[in-house]
Parts: C-alpha cells; sequence; structure tokens
DNA sequence: GTGCGTACTTACCAAAGGAGAGCGACCAGG
DNA sequence: CCTGGTCGCTCTCCTTTGGTAAGTACGCAC
C-alpha cells in the first residue's frame, strides 16, 4: 500500500503548470461547471438529497449529476450517506476537506455576479470592433 | 456607450444556479483549466508573448491556447497588442478586470496544490472500497 | 399483478477538445 | 529569384466529453 502521506516529497513539486501534473486535473475537477455548483450548494445549506440538488442546479441531467458527486465522492471533498428506508433516501454533504474549498469557490462565484455585467459590456464592444472589419 | 455601472439592476437577478444565467457560463469559462493557467502566467510574469505562454503551459495545444486568449480578450479581461515589426511580436496582458480575478484565482490554485496529495489518498482508499464489491 | 417514488444507469448523438499539418507575412542567405 | 526559418495563428481530422431521454432496481401500497 501506498499512501500518499508517505509520500515525503516536497510540495513544490507539485505544479499545475507541468503537464501531466495530477495537481493540474484536480484544479480543472474543482473548477468544472456541475462541481463548482454542487460544492456551492451543499456548504450553502449542508446535507443534501439527489433530488434536491437536480433542483437547485437548474438545468443539470441525472447523469451528469450522478458522475459530478461520485467524482467528488472519490476525491474526498463529499460524502454520501444511503438510509435504506423506503423509498430509499441519500444524502450528500461536505467533508472536512470539502470545507476548506468553500472559501475559494464562493470567492469564484461571487466574482463572476460582480463582475459579469462588465464582461457583458466588454463583449458587446469587442464584437462591434471585430464584426466591422 | 454603456458601462455595466450604469445598468441599475439589482444584482441578485444574476445567480449562477439559474439556468441559462450568463453567470454561469462566465463562471465556467474563467474556471477552465486553460483559462485559469493563461491568467495565473500573466499574473506572475506580466505581459507575455504566444510563444512563451505555450511553453509555460506546458502541454497546450495551439488552438486551445489561441481559443483560450480570444475569449478571455472578448470578455475583457486581458489585452492583446500587436507590434508589427518583423518577425511580428503579439503580447498578452491583464486588463484592470483581469486583475481583479487574480486573487479568487490563485486561492484556487493554491488549494489544489496544497491538498492534492489528500485528494490522491482519498481516491486509493475509494478504489479499493469499491473495487472490491 | 400494476403503479409509484427514488436514485441511478444506459444508449445515442451532438459539441468540445487534442494532435498535427498548413498558411501567410516577413526577411536572410546563397 | 529561390530556399528556408520564425511567429502567430488556422484548418482538418479524430477522440473524448456532455446533453437528452428512456430504462432499471428496489421496496411498498393498492
Amino acid at each position: 500500500m501506498t499512501t500518499a502521506q508517505e509520500v515525503n516529497e516536497p510540495t513544490s513539486s507539485w505544479d499545475p503548470y507541468t503537464r501531466g501534473c495530477p495537481s493540474r486535473d484536480l484544479l480543472d475537477q474543482i473548477g468544472s461547471k456541475w462541481a463548482v455548483l454542487v460544492l456551492g450548494e451543499l456548504g450553502r445549506h449542508g446535507a443534501c438529497r439527489f433530488t434536491r440538488l437536480r433542483q437547485q442546479l437548474a438545468g443539470v441531467s441525472e447523469k451528469m449529476l450522478t458522475q459530478t458527486l461520485r467524482t467528488l465522492e472519490r476525491d474526498g471533498l463529499l460524502l454520501r450517506t444511503v438510509y435504506p428506508e423506503t423509498p430509499i433516501r441519500v444524502e450528500y454533504e461536505l467533508t472536512p476537506l470539502g470545507q476548506t474549498l468553500r472559501g475559494p469557490l464562493k470567492a469564484l462565484t461571487a466574482w463572476s455576479v460582480e463582475h459579469i455585467e462588465e464582461v457583458l459590456g466588454a463583449r458587446e464592444e469587442y464584437d462591434e470592433r471585430t464584426g466591422k472589419r
């Protein structure tokens, strides 16, 4: 068995600017559309069921929601608990590791809301400039 | 001219959790793999040429780099300047708006580097748990 | 048995992404 | 004049990913 903790390499060996570095893939994962929204919702609301998440993340397909949840669970960011009641109930919640992502992701989400109008303006200006040529 | 500041809509009308909201698309854009790395590199280094960016972002294809740069330019996050020397020189740098993203993206990148080992450990554990069933 | 609720899972197709060759402008060397 | 080199793209082809929608498994109520 080889756990990550046993590897005593200096942290500087992880660099997302390097091709094939796991930290690049992780960065890609946690920055992906549905992962950001899932983690955000679980951060705001606490434990959530599958159906609630699907409703809150308006527009997500069941396939993508399942896939996103599996990946995040595998990465240790969220915990999946099955309650074998009837009908079955499954709840998702952030792990302590997942909690540490709330801040960074909240900042990113807030940025997109705060600056969307500037960006929309920039797009219009760009399209006018380049459309005329 | 229509600057974003003139639009006095309540900010609450922009919600990335709503289907089709522009802020969701923007969030997706700025969180995408190559955009994060391009903005990060321009933030650390200042103005950069195309070829240097391609080298720094080891593994990016020229097509994706061009595409990412165009999108970011259109969104008003970076400035593209052509110097008609020979051979031609093109430099990219962050706009003031782009600068405001440095913090959030730096936090996200730092998170992925700081926690990659925990995540790798969680993956191993998950694969062991589920592989046996 | 039939139907319902919940949480997936699968099949299919369209869109996005990656690898690599080609392009056009310019100039230097022969 | 022709060849070859540099830079910043651009185009083509093929693989991978994502979206839509239908189907599955489970237990229970009727």
